[in-house]
DNA sequence: CTCATTTCAGTGTTACTGACATAC
DNA sequence: CGTATGTCAGTATCACTGAAATGA
């Protein structure tokens, strides 16, 4: 009828719904300007471990970047096409691909970052600095935790 | 090589990569809980919708669930075959239905908001009560803040 | 033999797009 | 006419599953 859009309280009492929806926000920022420049946010994730962590194997670089193992594969297919990324097969261990990053690879990961870096400026635009640390520190909590916990990982495969 | 699970620093300095993996947690402790009785996250926002505003047209349902019109219309199609929610035309308005919570759906919201309020206490286990509401207070801050500016709505279409 | 790695094909939820018919 | 609603079909991202082939 009218443009009513507050959510139900059963839904705005509900810790999990409120991180879904900022989570969505940031996702729709993420996939907006990732988009516009021909990424996506796995292109990002990849790209930054090889540059922290590579050469690495595939698996170990899923285990980082919180990717699936099937994920992986064509994630670095796809950087590996656009020359960002090169795949070579591990002489010491010859089940595994050794993966790392090529200088063009540095120089779109630079790219996406500032990228990031803007998105990161407009979902958190309302929040003061010290909100920012506030928030930021919580949800470092939550994550540590998780991740040490019997909560579902998504690499577990 | 060993079970090195550390994010790089490029990511964890990102607001957006913090709460995209809270909400992932979020989601499959979600999925899971909600999978176990045969119910998914869409299920729950519709009922609770209608609890609080219906009889209520789809459209007007999906503002509030911030829930695609589409989307609507598949998740009231399956909660009417279970007997948890009718559809009926608006004869005052022949371009809608109505759709409405029967009283075996108000059971179901029931039984569906004790599981998720169990999740909701698994997700915060590492919180105190003041972190839990500072966290929730400042998520709410950048839900209301998004709503009213130009950030792209779920609901849109 | 067991386990790990890579790859492929496919599924599922959520979110979203485009189109269409209908009706305000 | 433009706008809103409901429906349908299909897509995209991310997350995930199962299986096969290879090799430690």
């Amino acid at each position: 009828m009218t443009n009513a859009d507050d959510a139900p309280a059963l839904l705005l009492g509900k810790p999990t719904w409120l991180v879904n929806q900022v989570s969505g926000y940031a996702h729709r920022l993420l996939a907006t300007h990732l988009g516009q420049v021909g990424a996506r946010g796995y292109h990002f994730r990849t790209l930054a471990v090889l540059a922290e962590f590579g050469p690495i194997s595939q698996a170990d670089l899923g285990r980082h970047a919180q990717m699936d193992r099937s994920d992986v594969t064509a994630a670095v297919s796809e950087l590996a096409a656009d020359g960002l990324a090169e795949r070579v097969p591990d002489t010491s261990d010859r089940r595994r691909n050794v993966v790392s990053i090529t200088q063009a690879g540095r120089d779109r990961l630079r790219q996406l970052d500032q990228i990031l870096d803007g998105v990161q400026e407009e979902l958190l635009a309302p929040l003061t600095a010290e909100e920012r640390s506030a928030l930021t520190g919580l949800l470092a909590r939550l994550l540590s935790h998780h991740a040490t916990a019997g909560t579902p990982q998504p690499w577990a495969g």
